[in-house]
DNA sequence: TTTTTACTAAATCTAATTGATTTAATACTA
DNA sequence: TAGTATTAAATCAATTAGATTTAGTAAAAA
């Protein structure tokens, strides 16, 4: 174990994330405006502005006029200054996506699968760097990573977490094949086809770094996410960042158990996209295709039934996470439709406003819809590179030891 | 919101910290080593170990001869270089003491109480504050503040938390006097009395805090430190700081339900001294006042009966704590009994194994025994000064903005 | 005596701060 | 309306703090 002092190499790194943060947050801001929000002195918010200019990660947007005085220059993050690409490995289905600097997307591939083989996997990874080189050209050397975001058991609960291709029926020769996603032979793949450096993490921990970088103009520090898929999870974000654990396992909502058992054992069983699709199954309604067609009466009741009773179910579980983390907020986001989401967060606050003891935070959707996870998956190498993480200050030098 | 940037100053603050640190976990260190260890050079923590020296928060033990070469100064924790004054409020007693650096008592006061009164913990206060200046005389200047430890929820739960003393019949009244302990006037009071800063947290905060400083020579960086006192509590300790919440109430563990409700409805009422009590009492056994009296086979049994109970009613409880908080180790300290915690400890190892249904991280004792609480206010300033936390380079600088 | 190790002094490097200066706009005034 | 004052933004130049590099010295074993 190595506690590592710091330098002002380091400090320098960090004040510029920093005020890329700062700019990411409120674009449009004058140097004087960093100077006084970072408490650093204009003269330095000067020098480390003009590099990030330099480097293209921040541009001039205009000056302010109208004011007395010189007017102020407007800088904003640079669009093209930097992209992640990423991968989602889901149960149902394998996505891609190339994204800006400033989070938006600039290419997306998808394949829907009924649990994701390595092969699959492996040629929508290719098919997306072929595109990304094509489309980037010379600017490929701005992509700072490749994120991976796959769920912590893909091998587990094969049986309950519906899917909607054919059913497989080699349950066991399934679960041999799926085991190829717990060792990280694919992240090294990754990198070893694109020479880039790979981030790894579980779904629910990147979309929850997603909505770090990207959720609001000013962040909550303190929030859970509750991550809802095929299955469901949780990341636990503490003073900014996000906490993985002692084993990157922290988090885990779906292995804590449901207040009667009628959805399911487990959470991840009650609280998930299979959960909502049993539930249509077993009351005769067709899986919604279209958008509109979750709008009909029928279909509304339906999903308002379940929503009430899955929060029935994972309130103990909710009020667990309010007396151990003490949240300011629980955030609600993944891939439910984004017709059910608001109905399932109605119900939570309804149920949670009943029965818990303590006071009940702010409980809201993510600024992310149903794509948060591949989006969360790019986000990783820019949140890695360019994020102001304690990391950067506390453990930054890695040099190896004598013995 | 203020998002701070880094400068040498704060640098250097830290890295003298981490100096500190290390010598304190492993007394006896060259300065080659340390540098070593922190990656810093050699001449960096020349010019920190001499300061350090200087201002008298470290010594010289003497040179290690044998190896070639010149040999080597060994430094460690100069004892006396500083103080900590700490006072821990709690429903049964009201208890003071003053710690060296090395985390050493000083000088111990205790007063036992039915639920404290503002009179008597001011008291006490007093006594301390005076036993300390007539005992340290100039180097008072040396104490690094006061802290702080009491309960969370002094005033609730009056009629199942049981303390030695004539039972109150006026619990209206009493709860009413209680609420005093839920402003910060104590803390003001304290501050102002003494000329110096005043921490506050609540106990189980105080005691992970100690565990932190004092606990190991490689301390965990992931832990829960389950708290048991009249009531219980827990702290979690997240890359090695204890980790307060959003309102500074995280790790409330005796919030959550119980398995059965038959020592109570919540944890706090079964897993503690007031339910060991209870337990007493109901099977007509007197509480033991010696502790010999604890080895007697009748009160051996008592205690297995009822370790195993609570052991059962508290599983659901940590089988959310590890999932949801994957930490490497769970700790559990506080004021039980030194011969009863072994046994609850057994008992919650055996329960987990069972039940769990997630890989059971290492359950064991706090370092320290019954006198954890307070001695853990008093390691709060000493945390505060010494220890390298975050926060000191992330949020240092404190400037109001303009408007 | 040679080699090895522990440590330190002086010079250098990086980054932040301070104070003066430049630039460009609005506000005031004759 | 022209000219001057005022204000604010930003940068230049000099200074300061702290870590690193380089070049030593001191002390002990081989």
């Amino acid at each position: 174990m190595k506690s590592s002092g710091s330098t002002s190499e380091q400090s320098r790194i960090y004040n510029e994330r920093i005020i890329l943060q700062l700019v990411r947050q409120k674009p449009g801001l004058s140097r004087g405006y960093i100077a006084q929000q970072t408490g650093l002195s204009a003269q330095t918010i000067s020098v480390i502005t003009g590099s990030l200019l330099e480097r293209g990660l921040v541009k001039v947007d205009g000056k302010v006029r109208g004011r007395r005085g010189q007017p102020s220059v407007q800088l904003s993050l640079n669009h093209q200054g930097a992209y992640g690409l990423g991968i989602n490995v889901d149960r149902d289905r394998i996505s891609a996506v190339l994204l800006d600097f400033s989070g938006h997307c600039v290419l997306s591939l998808e394949k829907q699968v009924s649990f994701p083989t390595e092969q699959t996997a492996k040629e929508i990874a290719l098919a997306l760097i072929a595109d990304v080189k094509a489309r980037l050209q010379e600017d490929w050397v701005k992509v700072q990573g490749v994120g991976l975001a796959k769920p912590d058991y893909m091998d587990a609960w094969l049986d309950s977490l519906v899917t909607d291709a054919v059913q497989r029926t080699d349950l066991e020769g399934l679960q041999a094949e799926l085991t190829y996603w717990q060792s990280d032979a694919f992240e090294s793949w990754l990198s070893e086809q694109t020479g880039l450096p790979c981030y790894k993490e579980n779904d629910a921990i990147a979309a929850a770094t997603s909505e770090l970088l990207f959720g609001a103009k000013t962040p909550r520090k303190h929030f859970f996410y509750l991550f809802v898929s095929i299955a469901c999870g949780g990341s636990i974000v503490a003073d900014g960042e996000c906490y993985s654990g002692a084993h990157g396992k922290a988090g885990s909502f779906g292995l804590l158990p449901t207040a009667t058992g009628k959805h399911g054992r487990w959470i991840l069983e009650a609280l998930s996209i299979s959960s909502l699709k049993r539930f249509f199954a077993g009351h005769d309604l067709p899986w919604p295709t279209v958008a509109a067609q979750w709008q009909h009466p029928k279909c509304q009741q339906l999903v308002d039934q379940w929503c009430q009773e899955v929060a029935f179910e994972i309130q103990p579980a909710l009020s667990a996470v309010i007396a151990l983390y003490d949240p300011e907020a629980i955030v609600i986001g993944g891939r439910l439709p984004s017709s059910v989401l608001p109905q399932l967060i109605d119900a939570v606050q309804t149920c949670l406003a009943q029965q818990s003891v303590l006071p009940v935070p702010d409980i809201g959707p993510a600024y992310a819809d149903e794509t948060a996870v591949t989006l969360g998956a790019a986000v990783l190498p820019l949140y890695e590179t360019f994020a102001p993480q304690r990391e950067l200050l506390l453990l930054a030098s890695s040099q190896t030891l004598k013995p």
